[in-house]
DNA sequence: GATGAATGAGTCTTCATTCAT
DNA sequence: GATGAATGAAGACTCATTCAT
């Protein structure tokens, strides 16, 4: 009694996702390299050769983990920067966002920092489509409203270009694999980020 | 004849230094795991064997890499930090001073940002040990002067852990392998770094 | 559709005996150094990497092989040295069924001589758990039985470590690589351990 | 200032002297294949390549030191081997003899077992030559004066063959690696391999 | 859809041997 | 005679990927 085309999509997205989470778990034990297919199956709590049934190869496992999440994440970051704010307002709050995302899901968080520092290793040959990617789901949202903070003079008179960058290291400095910030440490590091290390000038 | 004992120490210093230096090339290249001893013996224009005649293994020739580095990391930053100087005015000289070497030695910059953020990959059963030579060379030099300046009112009023996190990940930051910033940003990164985003708080 | 888990089973045991067969013929040609791994998957039939699939390393092969082929061995041994007679007429017939096995067997005789002489280079840190599986296995059976012939007076007065020692020395001795006896010689051999060259005392 | 060939011919002798004992000490630690050059020149107190100035090669190295050490052990044995007493005396006396300097060096003599029963592994071309070399230094003495013994009704009437046999298996597993018998065993040990563990037979 | 046994290419590592000095 | 730096062939081990069931 074969099942249903419905059954069966479910049972696909289900194994997917399974698959995906494990990826998750394993890289950030092991990293790329020593991220083993099989150990992958093993966490998934599936047979080994199923992951090339979903899947191509092992790149494609993970070049589908990053399409994903940062879909996801874009969706959910356009939300937040296109409240009918001013472009600082929206900045600290998805900034704050960012945060407590980051603390919320450490392995997805590592693992976008971990993969977007690597690229070249993990995907010598795609190295421009991973970066698209990113570019799409992260930077450029929120480059948008870095303009717009320069232009209407909310923000210092820096190149946007200068702005982004600091604003995103500072995000992704506060969750180091040898350090992450507490919960309540939020909001002084978005202080940080927005207001500098140095109260005035001359 | 056999060569004299100085002899013999002036091939293995410079050996050694061959070695670290391919070994730096590679890594940037391939990553720890492809970054094969093979490849790095090639680069170094040396035999494979010669690499286990001077080193224990594959994780002692970057081991001894992070440990060489920061040795004279730390020498040149204390020669900074320890000037008679405001707080706030040293952090400006050592970052600007930190950038300019990023710049100039883009492999040795890649390879400290990648492998501190894969310590426990690359070295699992060592990550004690190599967060320790990282915190002696690289973290406690800055963490004095950032103190001295939190204290006497120079800097903004968060936890010094907090200044010192913000501080270093502006400057990680701008030297990601996808986008270094160009000689002459620095000094506005430095600013951007030190006063922050936006200009004036209400 | 998958194998039952009856069937892998089936297929790991009758794997696992190929390789130790296998091992037993090619440590008998090379040693343990020169016995590659490759060589046994050759001999057993099998692609070199299924070794690693049932045997954590090379050591484990042997561990293995010396553990199962013990545990049989003292099984056997001791429904002979149960039984119920003298202590001299049951070493007698153990001694003449240690030698028609070793007959039959030779790789499995030079196998555990060999082993037996090299156990702290072959397993450098695990030699004693190796002399345990000798002691349990091979030792221990005739040891009882000989300590009773010497306390009943039926074997000679010397220490009951020495006639043990004795007793396996002129067995081993029998089955050198060099010289093996033929099987019409083992009844003159165990006369010859049993009563030794000089027929009578002054 | 040359020297003269005496000279030379004195250091040549104490080298070769000095890599053979070096040779015996790495064997009983490590065994054939582990027994590296470097280490062995390392014990000596040598240079590496100086081991390749006096020998062909490692299999040199070892075929040396077991025809020297046999060409000794020959004139010993015969020494007492000839001696105008009984044959069983003459055995007793040389396995005695035989006995304290097994106990007295120990590597040697564990070099001699170990080799003999991997000849063909240690040697794999040169089996017969080396076996020439034991026959001539080890076994065609007592031989000799086994079979006299058997002639003259004083050994039990088995094979000088087996006889042979037996005599030297007690001998040399009373000093397996795992067991060597102290020196006031000696005479215990030799009993039993004359008179055997039984006493009388009905 | 699902499993896990099977394979072999690719790497690290060891070590006998050579050779410039 | 003597040294030790240098080499590369050989072997253990890992792991992505395939495939019979």
């Amino acid at each position: 009694m074969p099942r249903s085309p419905q059954q069966n999509q479910a049972i696909r997205e289900k194994r997917i996702q399974q698959i995906l989470e494990a990826t998750l778990k394993v890289y950030r034990e092991r990293g790329y390299h020593r991220a083993e297919i099989g150990e992958i199956a093993r966490v998934a709590g599936l047979g080994r050769g199923l992951i090339y049934y979903y899947f191509k190869d092992k790149q494609d496992v993970f070049l589908t983990l990053i399409r994903r999440s940062l879909e996801e994440w874009k969706r959910y970051a356009e939300a937040i920067l296109q409240l009918d704010l001013p472009a600082g307002e929206r900045l600290k709050m998805y900034l704050k966002e960012f945060c407590h995302l980051c603390l919320e899901y450490p392995d997805m968080t590592y693992f976008h920092q971990s993969v977007t520092r690597d690229l070249n290793i993990i995907f010598p040959d795609q190295v421009e489509e991973v970066m698209g990617y990113y570019e799409e789901g992260m930077w450029k949202p929120v480059r948008r409203v870095i303009r717009e903070g320069v232009e209407s003079g909310e923000l210092r008179e820096i190149s946007p270009d200068m702005a982004e960058r600091v604003f995103f290291s500072v995000v992704m400095g506060a969750f180091a694999p040898d350090y992450t910030i507490a919960e309540n440490q939020v909001d002084d590091l978005v202080e940080a980020a927005l207001y500098g290390l140095i109260p005035e000038r001359k």
